[in-house]
DNA sequence: AAAGTTGCGTCAATGGTGTTGACATAAGGG
DNA sequence: CCCTTATGTCAACACCATTGACGCAACTTT
């Protein structure tokens, strides 16, 4: 049954019903894809197994179980957003880089930043992002605990966000749509006695439905800058 | 089939199979207890139903779908941990106070915050909640829109970061300390040639296990302080 | 080259999930 | 007292993840 238990040299390449032959990498790949492509709900065993052309269960020989899969595919989206990000002037300018780096990885896949982003890969392209982080904030002359944990603070603030509009732009249409007009629909019938400071900002509510990634990137780097210095 | 299509006042309450009537209120009462006591598993219609003693189906009497469901559940979440606050005094210590009822109240729900933490329940709670943070905001001395702006970019960062944490605690135990022993397991491993500032600060690597919520928030409220003075 | 292991793809089955339409019954208004 | 209709129940559908048994075929060994 488990996964990876199968030591990679012994490994039987065996084709499936349909001709191909499966792949931890060509596993993620597809699950990748299939998530991009179609809807969120794309991402089952059982689709899975059929855009691959083979039975469903197959997977659990390379995999122990979804969750398994989800951390190899969430890696491999922070591998593919730092591919190539290799930090060398300011070291605030790195991070603003890095975040939106983060940032923006998640967002070509919502999906599964809405289940992943708060998960610890323990996978190889997490090792290498943690480094060039820690090392940005080294950089920033901050000690070595307050390094970590500005990192720890900075990461998460970026993966929070992230996470936030990852789950927003996942949900199902109808429902994302909803709660987007909330803004300028709901918002603004509410009774301007028992809702006044609403009221006097009714017309930059909207405003609400954008998402505040940036300004709240940019009040952080801020706040880290002041610190350093 | 639709749920609060019936106007209250027509309601017929016929009790269930096993003698109690149900209500929303009672049904969220169950959802929120249920989600509590047992693991994170435990919020299905099925579990739901039999808790209450009455066929699952008849819960879409009262909600259109277990989205409508999650979001009453989320409302009455937001309601109990703003209870009773009217912030008076500074308006810096006023939104820290909301950071940490809005992050407690999510955090004493994992489950329900991993769920809901970044939808807009559009209910009569939040309403009270974003009146009292724009508020703040007003009273910070931000011209309408940017108040707007940073109320955004406040409570997404204090959300995502509730999101993150309560979605970390509402793991399935194995894989919570999984994730967590990683920083004092996995990452002590990776070789120092490889991984210089990871080395670096190898010791101080566990503070990564923790949530780094109070640093950034303390980190974003003294950005605040700073654009508003 | 034949025999023996064993990796792994397939099949079938289990027990879970949300949701819907038909139905019957009792509640409450006239 | 009847009639309307709200609503709890039932059965069914279409999904889901996961597992154990099975047998083929791809390697290893002799």
């Amino acid at each position: 049954m488990a996964a990876g238990r199968v030591p990679v040299e012994r490994r039987r390449r065996r084709p499936t019903k349909t001709g191909t032959v499966l792949t931890e990498e060509l596993i993620v790949d597809c699950a990748l894809r299939l998530a991009g492509e179609h809807g969120a709900e794309a991402l089952s065993v059982r689709r899975l197994g059929a855009a691959l052309g083979c039975d469903p269960s197959a997977l659990y020989r390379y995999f122990h179980d979804t969750d398994d899969l989800l951390l190899a595919v969430a890696d491999r989206i922070i591998g593919e957003t730092m591919g190539g990000f290799a930090p060398a002037g300011d070291w605030l300018a790195g991070l603003r880089e890095m975040a939106h780096r983060v940032y923006g990885g998640y967002s070509r896949h919502p999906k599964i930043a809405a289940l992943a982003a708060y998960r610890v890969t323990r996978r190889p392209h997490e090792f290498r992002a943690v480094e060039i982080g820690i090392g940005l904030m080294l950089r920033g002359g901050f000690d070595k605990a307050t390094a970590v944990r500005h990192y720890a603070a900075f990461i998460d603030t970026v993966l929070g966000h992230a996470a936030l509009d990852a789950a927003h732009a996942a949900l199902a249409p109808e429902r994302r749509g909803a709660d987007t007009r909330a803004w300028a629909e709901a918002y603004q019938g509410l009774s301007a006695d028992e809702f006044p400071q609403l009221a006097e900002v009714r017309r930059e509510l909207p405003l609400m439905a954008v998402s505040s990634f940036e300004t709240a990137l940019e009040l952080f780097l801020s706040a880290l800058e002041v610190r350093a210095g």
